[in-house]
Parts: structure tokens; C-alpha cells; sequence
DNA sequence: CGACCGATCGTCT
DNA sequence: GACGATCGGTCGA
């Protein structure tokens, strides 16, 4: 299981290169399922017009943003999606790490069943909404610490070097202007469950 | 393959 | 009352 240390780091960046290819773990009502992280996306506080939490906006929903790294930020997109967050830096830093995909290691049946898909192609994990439905994460986990054993992030001798990390800008933040064209979507090369278009990924 | 569109609801103004 | 850090289906080239 990675560390307070590892979520804490104030280098946001970072941490979304390095939670690529690490192992979520979710453990819901006895199933448990393990997927490898092969895309994210980073949202970097107050000044990034991405982040829900610009502006130093507090509200009910952006509160969690604002705890020490190590928790997550789990919302509702679209009146439909939940999306995963990690929270990262420190307390009254509200940065986040988004999980945009995963690869499924371990309990595929389970994600199958969960998402409804007839067929176990690369789609059943692919975009955050779909990682969370796989996983079973809603936001009856928002909040949850990562360093206990609901939900947590793990490593195992899977190695990834620089160069198999591109970067691009993040998907669907328009409204953030300027900001829209930060290089903060990092994914692992040719990686089949990577979302978007295909243009997109091929941004750098 | 790309463009478009509808579904759906909590949160904030 | 408006708006999303989305998804999957459909339509047309």
C-alpha cells in the first residue's frame, strides 16, 4: 500500500506520473477487484481554472479537496458519473489527481457484472465514469482514506519509464480557458484503455 | 471514424 | 434555473 508520504508530495504533477501503473484496489461488500492505473489527470488548486477548487472555492462539495493528501474526492459528473479522485498535497493545498483509466488485474467477472458489459473488451474500464462503475466506487466513499483498506493504491515490480508516459491536455475542461491547454493528462503509451479520441492522444 | 445528441441530478447562483 | 473533469448510441460520409 503506498504511504501518507507519496500522497502528500506538493508536486502534483508528479504524482500523476506516478500513480501510472500503480494497482487501485477496491474492496466492496466482500468482492474484491484490482485494476492497474494507466491514465490520470492533474488538478493543481487555487489557480488552475480547472480545478473545482479554484479561486479558493470552498463549498460543501469542494471541502474534501482542501483535507492532507490521501483521501478521496469522489462526485457525481453529468447527473450520472461518478468520477475518482485522489486528493494530493498537503492540508489547505486542494490539489487532486482525476483516474481516467485502469487496466482490470484482478475480479473482471465482477467488473462485467457490475458495468453490465456483454463482452470483456478494453471498453469496461475505459473514462472515469466507467472506471468507478467497474470498481464500485460511488460516493458513499468520498472522503475515505486510501491508507485504509476499502480503498487503496498499491505497487507491485510493474515498471514504467519516462518515455512511455505522454502528456496532453486534460479532457472536457473548455470552460477553463487558458488553463484548458495545461500538458496535465498523462497516460502509459499504447495503452488499449486509454480514453478519448484517438486524436487526442496523439496531442504530443 | 467523426459529429451529434439525449440521459440525468447534485450543486451552486 | 443552469451547468457540468461522461457515455453510448445513432447517423452520415
Amino acid at each position: 500500500m503506498l504511504t501518507q508520504a507519496f500522497y502528500t508530495n506538493k508536486n502534483t504533477i508528479d504524482v500523476a506520473k506516478n500513480l501510472l501503473g500503480k494497482i487501485l484496489v477496491t474492496k466492496m461488500e466482500g468482492l474484491v477487484t484490482k485494476a492497474r492505473i494507466v491514465e490520470t489527470e492533474a488538478y493543481c488548486g487555487i489557480t488552475d481554472k480547472a480545478c473545482h477548487a479554484y479561486n479558493n472555492k470552498r463549498t460543501k462539495r469542494t471541502e474534501i479537496m482542501f483535507a492532507n493528501g490521501g483521501v478521496c474526492y469522489i462526485y457525481l459528473c453529468y447527473g450520472m458519473h461518478y468520477l475518482f479522485n485522489v486528493v494530493t498535497n498537503t492540508i489547505n493545498n486542494p490539489h487532486a489527481v482525476l483516474v481516467r483509466a485502469v487496466e482490470p488485474l484482478e475480479g473482471l467477472e465482477i467488473m462485467q457484472k457490475r458495468t453490465g458489459k456483454k463482452e470483456n473488451d478494453f471498453t469496461i474500464t475505459k473514462g472515469p465514469g466507467n472506471v468507478t462503475k467497474a470498481l464500485g466506487i460511488t460516493n458513499n466513499q468520498n472522503g475515505y482514506s486510501l491508507l485504509q483498506n476499502t480503498i487503496y493504491i498499491e505497487e507491485d515490480d510493474f515498471i514504467l519509464s519516462s518515455k512511455q508516459i505522454i502528456n496532453t491536455p486534460r479532457i472536457g475542461v473548455h470552460y477553463a480557458k487558458e488553463d484548458a491547454l495545461l500538458l496535465y493528462r498523462f497516460f502509459i503509451k499504447n495503452n488499449l484503455f486509454v480514453s478519448g479520441k484517438k486524436i487526442d492522444n496523439f496531442a504530443n
